[in-house]
DNA sequence: ACCCCTCCATACGGTAGCGTATGTTTCTCC
DNA sequence: GGAGAAACATACGCTACCGTATGGAGGGGT
């Protein structure tokens, strides 16, 4: 057999690398919360023991640094960068709206998410939090700028789009009931959100 | 000496009650969250031990359903008897959005809240979020229609303007800084916001 | 063929919290 | 003022996890 034994991850257990443990941490994070980045489990997950992680890492909160880190920089590109490619600020804002909501970018993307807002006390999750959500907000009053608005008011339209943003998302975790359900009443919602919000 | 000897709670060890110790996880979840409470660590800020906790419950788990349920009935209460002394739907919607915003209403509310929506999958906190959240947007979703909105309509902004809320307690929360500091601003801003969403 | 460095497993001690068992105090009622 | 019940303290075992110490397997390079 001249097979090259590609390393079939998981399968034969192959040797591990750091990002191999902060993606499981974000796996963990998306699943359980700050709390599931557990060195024991997540070793017994990748059929690895605590001695492969601490060669890794110093600890435990290394870990969560990196997973959080990596976090920042995937996440917030892909969104904007999907934005940006959009013509003029109207679509740009439909889009951005439209995406967040339907919220089919990324995969776990949302609970994991979700799991940051959860653990926004965290003094690793803090300032990351915070500069991921200034930008958002930045970033959208520009948008609204975009428009013609004045700068207070694109600023007063950002806060409430990121918040309606940041509610839904918890909206449909708390009470999934009470969100649009079929595909349909849901493209109608976001449409009468869209217009409400850029109302003139 | 003929002092009556009130139980000064807290100074003179006395006995403790059932209703102490929900009032005490109560304070532990606006704190830290649902992992706040811990029977120790609790009973130490009582002044008490493990031996008193489990006369009056059977085990943790119990304690969190109490909290969760005076939780409920209290919280809810407050707002809407508060929102419904108002004369006119747009009035009562005015009050509703300014005193969620503003959250001066309860003590701590705010961060029990954060901290329900943080923990929206454990098992004891969901069905109790779940109903809560399912209230608050019928009700919204009443006073948009009093406002004479068709039913689809009002259910649209209802879901709008809870989301906005939430929204914006996770807002202020996770990045301070974005939302308006000065009264005059905020108020500013709760002005916009509830043009916005009641527009026509 | 040997050594060294990388990567990992095993074994250990330590901590925080849950729940139980059993003694100890304090109230109540007669 | 003594008996029984109610309310609590103390001591214990148990689990899950963190972090450390140390030894062992495996692949280059010479």
């Amino acid at each position: 057999m001249e097979m090259v034994e590609r390393r079939t991850r998981k399968q034969t257990a192959t040797r591990l690398t750091a990002e191999d443990w902060t993606a499981a941490a974000l796996a963990a994070i998306g699943r359980g919360g700050l709390a599931a980045v557990a060195v024991e489990p997540l070793a017994a997950g990748l059929g690895a023991t605590k001695g492969s992680f601490y060669w890794h890492f110093a600890n435990r909160d290394a870990l969560i640094e990196a997973a959080l880190q990596r976090w920042e920089t995937e996440h917030t590109d892909a969104v904007i960068a999907m934005v940006e490619a959009q013509p003029d600020p109207l679509t740009k804002l439909r889009t951005l709206i439209a995406v967040v909501i339907e919220s089919t970018t990324i995969p776990d993307a949302d609970s994991i998410e979700l799991a940051m807002l959860a653990t926004a006390d965290h003094p690793h999750v803090a300032p990351v939090l915070a500069r991921v959500t200034q930008r958002r907000v930045a970033y959208t009053a520009e948008l609204f700028a975009g428009l013609g608005l004045p700068a207070e008011e694109a600023q007063h339209r950002a806060l409430l789009a990121v918040s309606a943003y940041l509610g839904h998302a918890q909206l449909a975790h708390a009470a999934p009931q009470v969100v649009p359900g079929t595909d349909a009443e849901r493209g109608r919602y976001v449409d009468r959100i869209i217009a409400l919000v850029t109302a003139r």
